[in-house]
DNA sequence: CACCTGTTATATCATAAGTATAACAGGTGG
DNA sequence: CCACCTGTTATACTTATGATATAACAGGTG
């Protein structure tokens, strides 16, 4: 999997990484279950610091996006069984951007086309 | 307008001073050309220091939201007319929020469903 | 035993956030 | 003119975070 890092971002690069595997496992570029690269040849491969690398993996894993197995090391293991405490996070993520997207003139109609818009380009993808 | 800071909250707080004025914009909380109070006011009646509410301030005018009348003070005044510059904003948080979302076990449907929701109680405010 | 994994422990440096005090320029009203 | 309000700028300080560097440790593999 490719990664790709700004780094004249103001985001910080661990954060950065995050959301770049989240949206690999969203667009089945990483499968459920699919080793990630260990910490160390992810770090040479991007050019930074092993520990930033080991923050990316740890922050993924207590959001629940990752697990770590002893033998082979971090993989993707996404927990959907929470839906609620799904819901709800995304719910509080979501007001806030709606509300930016509204105070930006953008309709509600603008909004529900640039929703299915990015889920087509899922289901675009390898998985259905 | 009623101002809340979370002091425990990794997210800092002229970032969540921001959020919560755009959200108070966008719930009519807030109306148009409405004058916000003044750095020193904001800063006393949340307890803060005056250059953080002028830090979010200065970012809210950055982001199009604010301008500053030197008689009066910042005022709200959302600028609404790059219509392309607010949907490609927007798409990029929504992609990495969608991304999350997908991850967590969310379909389309209850993606549609929350902004149908959120959408229904701005215009269920006193703004149409 | 060598080699891989994640993890932990230090230490260092740069940057950002928040606070504090002070001063300045522009505008308002007595 | 003067007191008073506005945002703005400057400087300094503390604290927290991000990123790096080097090193070591525990668990598991072959």
């Amino acid at each position: 999997m490719l990664i790709e890092i700004d780094f004249s971002s103001d985001e910080a690069i661990y954060q950065q990484l995050c959301n770049q595997i989240i949206l690999g496992i969203a667009t089945s570029r990483i499968s459920d279950g699919e080793v990630l690269p260990s910490v160390r040849q992810m770090a040479d491969e991007i050019g930074i610091n092993m520990h930033t690398v080991n923050k990316a993996y740890t922050v993924l894993r207590q959001e629940g996006f990752v697990k770590v197995d002893r033998r082979r090391g971090a993989f993707v293991s996404v927990d959907d069984k929470n839906r609620e405490r799904a819901l709800r996070i995304v719910e509080k993520e979501m007001r806030v951007l709606l509300a930016e997207a509204r105070c930006r003139g953008l309709s509600r109609n603008d909004i529900l086309y640039l929703v299915e818009k990015i889920y087509d380009e899922y289901d675009g993808g390898i998985k259905g």
